[in-house]
DNA sequence: TATGAATGAGGCTTCATTCAT
DNA sequence: AATGAATGAAGCCTCATTCAT
């Protein structure tokens, strides 16, 4: 049965949206099994025959996540343009900074605290270091072409920097009271982003 | 009697630190008062002589953070060397990214959900505000020395962004795993922060 | 499932009754959560799943008493004989003083502190006035048969007190140990209140 | 040490007043020790000075209380006139309907459930029979002389759960909102009591 | 496969009472 | 005698997970 199968994928992704939807409301882990069921429109007990646990279902989306960033720098780095490869991970990542920030806490205190986990992490690190190893010689051009004493490493930790810290500013309670903002500020840290390493 | 209260008042860091090793070991709100308890040694119900509720705990924890790095920034301020005040930042933040990411972490959550501790988080927003007020100027001063065509709110989310950045690539577990080398990223970072805004 | 939604109900129906044996055993308040679930034998998170808390629950116990009386009531008021509404009164309240008692203490707590319920016990209140309503007539015309110069207000006050009274006393400990003889008192008490507002 | 020890009988006063006070604040036994303490400005332990327990403190207001009844009761009976002494029954109880009610369930918990303070509560006993013993001779004479078939132990027994009623009836929360008009019941009650064997 | 009732470990908090100072 | 910090049992409630239907 095709079709029956068709659902049974559909119901998967429809948890995965439902969880996530939920995980960004909240803010927070104080999402419970229930509460996606309900969104979704299911009993509790269904979710476990699509994922194994809790820990593994918050996975799945961290994966879906890493994925889609993937895809778009696989695209980005064929352009074998630096800062479109740049645009395009600050683009994706900043999207929505309480997404990135949010996967990041799940993905660090899953890797840390769940053994059984790991080798998806594995495979998460193999994409992750596989771009690392296509950017280098890009950026180990740009620089040279920009005359730029930085190493590729700490260009790229910069860069990541940028990222992560500007997520965490739009994030911010005290920044969003007392700053405000959120295009310019965003558009100043593109522009911050693309001038690393230029002289 | 004064013996009495100074004992108090040493269970009282007593908790706090064991709360904040918890913390940092466990990298989650995982910990429970009774484990706090277990650490200092004492019973659980003491706990609630010191501090009303978990969550008011652990605000104190980041308030003592918070006013460590006030002292810190007024410090470096009184100097008026916007260098100087920017490693003052940096070294503070930086010197444990795992606390900085955590206390910035639980400073959202506590500010979004719990109402009663709206007053504390008045008072800690107070402290950052003046801060920002005494900084600005200096800033101005500097990127126009530097001909810098940064205002001087980007150019401190440019920092505040590489701080912040910084921290989540140190504790991030690919980072460790596949890049590592903590003290050659900071250097690499310092420098970089040192370098905005002078061209 | 219909076999296991019975089921569900019957547990429902077992827990109310577990709550209010255990009620009228311990005479207080002093039952907990966990003792009911032992009665019964079931866990106690299973206790949640029927009621959302403790307070719910024994609301629910004062609900299900109001209604039993409300049905008397309303086939006594039918008859639109006033001294066998009084009857039904009489009886319904007496025939179990501990429980009058422990319930009205119940709802007087319930209605004072809990701001949640409040809409249940709007309800209870409406059926009460309404039965009020249905009475007050019945009443007016009696008292005025009867010769009497009692106001129908003060006649249904007197005869609610003499219902209330006569539970406390039944169940005070002072009585049981001196004066004894429940069921001669009953029949006095009954007596006496037939007898009022009659010249 | 007169002074010292009129000191302490000071004290001891002014805890039983704020145990009671707090007590009808609350309407309910949520009342602490450590709030006790707190009114009367002192530190918890001092409270186990005057009383062994939480338990034995309340008794020692139940008896205050029924010793000023029984003051009361004295002096009427002496006058031999059954209606001053219903007078002084029903003032004593009804002045604060709130704290007989209040109180004669703390009476009956305590009877019910603590063993030790069985010695305590023959003594509070042993006066209330003695003034039945005062009163039955009076009332028999009363009801003689009115024509009336009722028992004394009925008739007593009618008045005494008229009172406990109107006590009940003024603390209810559907009374005081639906019915309303305190004095006016209280005195439609008197009058009742006052009627109550009169025919 | 889907359901959802049941479980029970575990978390937070309260508070009468004790006892060293 | 007074203090008040410390105790720890006990209570309420949550929720990931299991399993019979």
């Amino acid at each position: 049965m095709t079709t029956r199968q068709a659902a049974f994928r559909a119901r998967e992704q429809a948890i995965l949206q439902a969880a996530e939807a939920l995980l960004l409301e909240l803010g927070d882990e104080s999402i419970t099994i229930e509460m996606i069921a309900e969104r979704v429109g299911i009993a509790k007990g269904t979710i476990y025959k699509h994922f194994q646990s809790k820990d593994e279902l918050i996975l799945q989306l961290l994966i879906a996540y890493e994925t889609g960033l993937a895809e778009e720098m696989h695209r980005a780095i064929a352009t074998g343009d630096v800062p479109q490869v740049l645009q395009a991970y600050f683009t994706y990542r900043l999207s929505s900074p309480e997404k990135h920030l949010l996967f990041e806490r799940l993905e660090n205190r899953l890797a840390a605290t769940r053994r059984t986990l790991r080798p998806y992490f594995a495979r998460l690190y193999f994409i992750r270091k596989s771009h690392l190893r296509d950017v280098m010689p890009l950026v180990a051009e740009f620089l040279k072409a920009n005359g730029s004493a930085m190493t590729p490493r700490d260009y790229l930790s910069a860069v990541w920097a940028m990222v992560q810290g500007s997520a965490a500013i739009l994030h911010s309670t005290f920044y969003q009271r007392y700053l405000g903002d959120r295009q310019a500020l965003l558009a100043a840290m593109l522009q911050t982003v693309q001038g690393l390493g230029r002289t």
